[in-house]
DNA sequence: GTGCCACTTCAAGTCAACTTGAAGTCAAGG
DNA sequence: CCTTGACTTCAAGTTGACTTGAAGTGGCAC
């Protein structure tokens, strides 16, 4: 498969194809002239990375999943401690989705004279919620 | 107060504070010599930032949030489609967290073997789970 | 009065995951 | 055979939220 067939397929540009070849999560099978040649496997590589990328590892860490010969070798432990990672996150948003939706609703003619949104900016404020690089879209 | 004593009360380091200064985020009250001079009040405005970064603001979007006589003014909507879009990691990171829960465990020889494996994998890749920056501490 | 060192400014660096641009190559259709 | 344009490489740029470094300043304990 050309480059551009496995980008269509798999929905990433061939920048980024490129991109992840080069940081030895993807190989090409060969060239035909100086052009990539990918075997159909790629695409299911691309979508254990597309699913490593979901869990939250960074591309350095799904590059070390792999053995070299190629096949995934995924450490059972680091999924349960991924997932562990995952349920904290989960709490941590939960709690501030409940706080914003309170505060979106909230009554008191200034978001700091309602008691419940002050005590979520405390939380946020000492950091029992936490830093987090986020989620979801930027938001315009 | 002085900027270390803001630091140290707030947990966050001076560059940042001189940072959030530059932004527009917060602002000092006066000068002794060189040095900034915070009103205590200061560190509400913080806490307030700190909740807009867990909440997933950005800087930028935090700064808008504060009408130009400094008193925040947070638009109920804005809050509402941010629990919204919270509510979508949420449901996106528990199924990834199940997931890999189930990996984890997972009794079948290799994980492309697993039939609930394959099945993450197939979601991840099409983009049902999606996309996503991450949230906790770089894993190492 | 004087020396120390916490503060200051400003530019540049960092990190992750890509994207973009310039300049070059070459397989294939006409 | 020759043009076309999708591919190639490599370097540099992007974004967001900061951090770091160099060089300078001045408040305050002595």
């Amino acid at each position: 498969m050309d480059i551009s067939v496995v980008a269509q397929q798999s929905g990433l540009p061939a920048s980024t194809l490129r991109f992840y070849e080069e940081k030895g999560l993807i190989a090409s099978v060969g060239r035909r002239g100086l052009r990539r040649l990918y075997a159909s496997g790629v695409l299911e590589r691309l979508a254990l990375i597309a699913l490593g990328r979901s869990a939250g590892f960074s591309l350095d860490e799904i590059a070390r999943m792999f053995a070299p010969d190629g096949h995934p070798r995924i450490d059972r432990r680091r999924l349960a401690d991924k997932a562990e990672e995952l349920d904290a996150t989960i709490r941590r948003l939960s709690a501030m989705r409940d706080g914003l939706r309170h505060a979106a609703v909230c009554p008191a003619p200034s978001h700091m004279e309602c008691p419940k949104f002050r005590r979520i900016v405390r939380a946020a404020a000492s950091g029992a919620i936490g830093r987090t690089r986020r989620s979801g879209r930027p938001s315009k």
